[in-house]
DNA sequence: AACGAACTCAACCGCCAAATG
DNA sequence: TCATTTGGCGGTTGAGTTCGT
């Protein structure tokens, strides 16, 4: 047998609530305060509403400084930023947006983040593949030139034929969810998605440290994206700090339980992106890092690397000749990420793995899931 | 203008954990 | 220790609205 219902069903209101029944709630709780118990409110007040259904409407709709709609670019950080780490926790998510509630988020988040985010994806996997076809095509021609000057080519071969040639192989990608389900929820799955945008964690064996070094795609994309990554990476100390009771923060960071904006409030972390020369610069450097100034060598360097990363890089060069001039356009090249299933492109993170220099000191015992991620034998 | 599809969001449902006796 | 009550939460529903044809 369940549980005896809170109310009588039979003479309770359903449905939305007229402004007198508003009128009548906010104007006793604003009074007396809830009395500590929701279940006998509406009686001792007249209404016939579930103790249950009045709670709700208060703290969803009549409590003062209550936010509907209009949420901005830093708050869909936030919200992503700790959707990636906690999962459907709304409660805890709205705790860090002041004046929404549980209830608006998830809401916002099931009727459009969700949306925003997997069209993303989308237009972002799409992107690859297309770049991933025509570079391997044309890497087999030249090839083909190649060997076509020490053997005979069969006659009706076509050589020039990119179409002639072997099907584009089948990149393995690893989906975490399915593989690794306990890491989706825990701050690995942020570490993840920092990969999966191009960031990479190396562990420093004389610190005991793991480091995090950004990609160069962060120099080039929308300063909403940024904020995405300095949320993720905020969301990321304030869960290590959580798990880990020998470490506080990142040095540097700031990730305040109470307003839980986690340095979201960093509007200049990459400005100044290009000097005279169209160099990228970094004149302002955030405290949460140590980063290190990028230019178009190390861009250059990484075409040596070919493959997928070289594909990759190609892109963020030409974004990045104005990266100066970067905006907070709505829709971005840069991918957040598949935020359910979390497929995760590896060769972009064996592309990086000889190549960066370090950058953020992240705290020790911090799964490395970046060696994983490399047990495909992509490097 | 009419209709159906798609979307939004307030409200409900049922489960769980904490509080209480 | 156990049963019951209550608050809190996430998932889901469905009425109202907007959009597309």
């Amino acid at each position: 047998m369940g549980r005896a219902p809170c109310c009588d069903k039979a003479n309770v209101k359903k449905g939305p609530w007229s402004p007198e029944e508003d009128a009548t709630l906010k104007a006793y709780i604003e009074k007396h305060g809830t009395g500590g118990n929701w279940i006998a409110l509406p009686q001792k007040i007249g209404l016939r509403r579930c103790g249950k259904s009045c709670r709700l409407r208060w703290l969803n709709y009549l409590r003062p400084n209550i936010k509907h709609g209009g949420f901005s670019e830093e708050e869909d950080n936030i919200i992503c930023s700790f959707y990636m780490s906690i999962g459907s926790r709304w409660s805890i998510i709205a705790g860090q947006l002041p004046g929404r509630t549980d209830n608006d988020i998830k809401n916002y988040w099931n009727t459009r983040l969700k949306k925003k985010l997997l069209g993303r994806q989308r237009k972002q996997q799409q992107v690859q593949q297309s770049r991933r076809t025509a570079s391997f095509k044309q890497g087999m021609i030249k090839r083909s030139e190649n060997i076509a000057n020490f053997i005979n080519i069969p006659a009706g071969f076509d050589n020039q034929n990119p179409y002639d040639l072997p099907e584009l192989p089948v990149v393995p990608v690893t989906n975490y969810q399915t593989h690794n389900p306990q890491l989706i929820k825990d701050q690995a799955s942020i570490k993840n998605m920092l990969i999966n945008l191009g960031g990479r964690f190396s562990h420093d064996s004389d610190t005991n440290n793991t480091s995090f070094q950004y990609p160069i795609d962060i120099l080039s994309t929308s300063s909403s994206d940024q904020q995405f990554y300095q949320s993720s990476i905020n969301v990321l100390s304030c869960t290590s700090a959580a798990n880990n009771n020998n470490y506080s923060q990142f040095p540097g960071t700031h990730c305040d339980a109470s307003n839980g904006t986690g340095g979201s409030s960093s509007p200049t972390m990459f400005h100044g992106l290009n000097d005279q020369n169209n160099n990228l610069q970094v004149d302002h450097l955030h405290p949460l890092s140590e980063l290190e100034i990028y230019d178009n060598n190390f861009a250059h360097q990484h075409q040596q690397l070919g493959g997928f990363y070289y594909q990759a890089t190609t892109e963020t060069l030409n974004n990045g000749s104005t990266a100066g001039t970067s905006t907070a356009s709505a829709e971005s090249e840069i991918s957040w990420g598949d935020i359910n299933s979390l497929v995760y492109s590896t060769q972009m993170v064996a592309g990086y793995e000889t190549s960066c220099p370090q950058a953020v000191t992240v705290p020790p015992g911090l799964p490395t899931v970046f060696a994983e991620s490399t047990l495909l034998g992509l490097k």
